[in-house]
RNA sequence: GCGGGUGUGGUGAAAUGGUAGACGCGCCGGAUUCAAAAUCCGGUUCCGCAAGGAGUGUCGGUUCGAGUCCGACCACCCGCACCA
């Protein structure tokens, strides 16, 4: 890599801070919170980034790729919304401050100014007045309203549940913080506590965020297919089975079953380990109390739940059935079944479930097949060591012998629902979400406990319920709940001393509403409705697909939570969503072990070398970029020494957006070629415009065609979002002018060739505005580009004078005929039946049909 | 295991069922230059001197015609995963 700029005739370092000028001057890019005019409104929103203090690569592709969209909708017309904020809450400024003694919103501050430094190079068409932070409290206050409202509706409870503790930190983990069973960051063992905790209940929402995920037309398939099965709705039947005895004053067992067609195969019971009846049972049986121990103390991770065996153990309890009064089955307790979903206890068939076979085998529990095959007798069919799932029809049953499976499932709810056992129920697989964080640096729950009024809300009239700036992190545990008077207050309906809540809000709910606020983002409302009313919902969100369950989910509920509570009337937040592919590089190890940054290397030859000592240097493999492996770019330098505009315009060449693109030096490289000729060819076409001549020489019709035609695809490009198209349209058109150029000054030469390059001005403007603008003064416009409508093609220079068409004979290509667009179907195919090399092949055989596509080929078939 | 995706030159990739490989990178050759850089031009799927032939992971199918549609398989990537 070389540290300075390659030679250059256009010089981006002083045009493009020039034109961001221009442009903030000008007042280009801010809209109005109530859209004004008969222009269509579009809103287009990248995902808002945590202000880690630098943007990296995926930055860079994320905000090119909004901007792109946001110019060209502006330049088609619309008028268009796109603003731009900051994630701000988090653990990491909490970390920070533990490290280095920085208050985390001093650290956050400075993240901010370093990082929208940085965007601003970038030359974004970014609404700036809109910027908020997440941690600022005329945000935190407005969410803090919205908590309340949401309360008062009954869409949060505050219940008890069990959390990932770490005793060490003294905080709840999330689940992905948890590895291997310990803390991330202290490394402690972690337990599971019951804690009282505040719950957004989503899953009041679950059938609509289910349901209309059809209505995401404009969605990829598999963010939806994601979230489908997060929801996870299964139709069931929930049973209760009475204890033969009681234990502990639990008199029977309810479980959820999708299977209730082979209740006549059931052999035994089985209940989560956290189930109460586990619990019961430990109490007297110290066998029990050890395996709920163990159980407990099992690892949680991926490779732990993978290998870990069925295991069980038989409490001794005893159901009865239904429709089996004479038998009794027992109840187990199993390290499968999950006291999180569906009622934390099954019944087992082991013929047709695989989990509970692998289980009965263990322990030597019945498998009594009651699902039949078409084809097998009822008698003979058996089940070794694979459950049979598929179709067929029940045996074995009493009165459901003989059905299908659906019509067996149908009179089993209705026969157990007759008796009183339970009922035909539909579950679901998404749970509540608890979003209570015990740490300082969030949204502060605004409500106070008081002994004798329970749980009350902040006042209105207090809001925002500000952070305290003098807190310490010298010890674990939460700040706010170790500050001297933060959270003792008087409580606000009986006076009596009482606290506050010292749990924050998870930081998912600060990015679940940003996007509503962005619409008058100084309102003393959370929103203002009209302003919502008019843009929302975000007609193009773009962002990582990191984001494809958690964050949209929220952010569909808290949308529905809106409607509900009457701050805004739109379901669903966004209605076209984009998720870009990953930006990725090479890594480099050093013989001794060390990664090496890419600048740390040189590259001759192929050879790759260490810059410090000339050492061999191994390439691994090509990866996303991460710190750990050091195989980053740093987007502030290429800026620096090739523009933001090569920077953008690599980025959206080569790749389609939504796959993983290869960040290479010899890649900017060749983009910055292009930039700096597209600059020159510009030149050659300064100043006013020439005027229309009277007639076109064919040189100059043919590169008007070129211009015309390019208008067309890269229009087409840009709808489509096949950005690496758009450029390659783009090189084309270069590539014209310049033949047009070894062609010479021919009548209209001028003329045509001025047209090309103001037309590339206009078509390169949403990928690399500062260039855009700076041929477009060039060109002898003393106006912005920016404001420029985008450009239309002449419908009679995109058609085709003439046309290539193929000729194929029995499919296969051979030979092509040049033919006038309006020539008729025989005028055509005699003129292919009469090229050269089909006529030869052709001879002697006879043409049974002949196919002619308009403008398009030929093809003859033949016989014999 | 389940779900989704992707397989095309040296390489990143294009291609409403209709001339496969646009465009970029790399490489080769040429022009320019004292020389180099930069720039400009030409070539670059494979086999073949050519004519021609073959070719989009594999095998089959539909079709006048398949990279594209259908079926089976292989490889890789991503997600989920004891969800009853």
């Amino acid at each position: 890599m070389n540290e300075t700029s390659p030679p250059a005739v256009y010089d981006f370092a002083s045009a493009e801070p020039k034109w961001q000028q221009a442009w903030e001057d000008a007042g280009c890019f801010l809209a109005d919170d109530v859209p004004q005019g008969a222009r269509p409104k579009y809103y287009v929103l990248e995902m808002f980034p945590y202000p880690s203090g630098k943007i990296h690569m995926g930055h860079v592709r994320n905000y090119t790729l909004g901007d792109v969209v946001a110019r060209y909708k502006r330049a088609r017309g619309y008028q268009v919304l796109h603003p731009m904020g900051w994630d701000a809450f988090g653990l990491p400024a909490e970390n920070a401050a533990r490290e280095r003694g920085v208050h985390p919103g001093v650290w956050t501050r400075s993240n901010i100014a370093a990082m929208r430094a940085e965007l601003r190079r970038m030359g974004l068409a970014i609404d700036w007045r809109r910027e908020f932070a997440t941690c600022d409290p005329a945000y935190y206050g407005q969410q803090q309203r919205l908590f309340l409202a949401f309360l008062q509706a009954g869409l949060v409870e505050r219940r008890e549940s069990f959390v990932n503790w770490d005793p060490v930190d003294g905080t709840v983990l999330a689940n992905e913080q948890v590895i291997d069973g310990r803390g991330w960051r202290s490394g402690a063992l972690v337990e599971k506590k019951k804690l009282s905790q505040w719950f957004f209940r989503i899953t009041k929402f679950a059938p609509e965020l289910l349901a209309s995920l059809d209505t995401l037309k404009r969605w990829p398939e598999r963010v939806r297919v994601m979230q489908a099965k997060w929801i996870g709705r299964s139709e069931g039947a929930r049973l209760r089975f009475p204890l033969v005895r009681e234990e502990a004053g639990i008199a029977e067992v309810e479980v959820f079953t999708t299977r209730p067609d082979t209740l006549f195969g059931m052999s035994f019971v089985a209940v989560a380990a956290e189930h109460p009846l586990a619990a019961a049972a430990a109490a007297r049986d110290a066998g029990a109390a050890a395996f709920v121990a163990a159980c407990r103390g099992m690892g949680t991770s991926e490779v732990a739940l993978e290998t870990a065996e069925k295991q069980g153990y038989d409490t001794g309890l005893t159901v009865r059935h239904p429709f089996l009064p004479d038998r009794v089955f027992p109840v187990w307790i199993a390290n499968f079944v999950l006291m999180e979903y569906g009622t934390g206890a099954i019944f087992g068939c082991p013929a047709h479930d695989q989990r509970d076979l692998d289980f009965a085998r263990k322990y030597g529990l019945d498998v009594l097949p009651v699902v039949v095959p078409a084809g097998e007798d009822a008698a003979a069919f058996s089940v070794a060591d694979r459950a049979y799932d598929g179709p067929g029809l029940i045996a074995n049953s009493g009165f459901l012998d003989g059905l299908g499976i659906e019509d067996a499932k149908r009179a089993a709810i209705d026969a157990v629902a007759a008796r009183g056992w339970g009922a035909g129920v539909v579950n679901w697989r998404l749970r509540d979400w608890g979003v209570s964080r015990q740490r300082y640096w969030g949204c502060p729950i605004p409500v106070i406990h008081c002994g004798t009024c329970g749980i009350v809300s902040v006042p209105d009239s207090e809001l925002p319920l500000v952070l305290p700036d003098d807190v310490t992190f010298d010890r674990p545990g939460n700040p706010l709940d170790h500050h001297p008077t933060w959270k003792h207050v008087a409580c606000p309906t009986c006076g009596a001393a009482a606290t506050r809540e010292t749990d924050t809000c998870d930081t998912f709910v600060d990015s679940s509403w940003y996007f509503a606020r962005f619409c008058s983002p100084g309102s003393a409302m959370p929103v203002q409705r009209a302003a919502v009313d008019s843009w929302l919902p975000v007609d193009q969100y773009i962002g990582g697909i990191e984001h494809a369950i958690l964050h949209l989910l929220y952010a569909r509920f808290a949308t529905r939570a809106m409607q509900a509570t009457g701050y805004l009337d739109v379901a669903e937040p966004f209605a076209g969503l984009f998720t870009q592919g990953m930006v990725t590089h090479e890594s480099y190890k050093s013989a001794d072990g060390r990664w090496l940054y890419p600048e740390e290397t040189v590259t001759s030859d192929g050879v790759v070398t260490e810059r410090a000592n000339g050492a061999p240097v191994a390439v691994g493999r090509v990866e996303a970029m991460s710190k750990s492996r050091r195989n980053t770019v740093d987007p502030g330098a290429i800026i620096g020494r090739y523009g933001a505009d090569t920077a953008r315009w690599f980025i959206l060449s080569d790749n389609p957006p939504e796959r993983d693109i290869q960040w290479t030096e010899s890649g900017v490289v060749g983009a910055y070629r292009f930039v700096q000729r597209l600059y020159r060819l510009a030149e050659a076409s300064a100043g006013s415009a020439p005027g229309r001549p009277a007639r076109f020489a064919d040189a100059a019709q043919a590169l008007r065609r070129v211009t015309h035609r390019t208008i067309a695809s890269v229009t087409q490009a840009l709808d489509d979002f096949a950005f690496n198209v758009a450029v390659a349209r783009v090189y084309e058109l270069a590539g014209a002018v310049a033949e047009a150029d070894r062609e010479g000054g021919t009548d209209g030469m001028a003329f045509a060739r001025r047209e090309a390059v103001e037309v590339a001005a206009r078509l390169i403007a949403p990928m690399m505005p500062h260039l855009g603008e700076e041929l477009f003064t060039l060109l002898g416009h003393d106006s912005l580009l920016a404001d420029e409508a985008w450009p239309e093609a002449d419908p009679s220079l995109v058609a085709a004078q003439s046309l290539v068409i193929a000729v194929q004979v029995m499919g296969k290509l051979r030979g092509t005929i040049a033919v006038a667009p309006d020539a008729t179907a025989e005028t055509v195919t005699e003129a292919a039946e009469a090229e050269p090399n089909v006529a030869r092949l052709l001879e002697g055989k006879r043409v049974v049909k002949r196919i002619y596509v308009p403008g398009r080929i030929v093809n003859f078939v033949v016989a014999g």
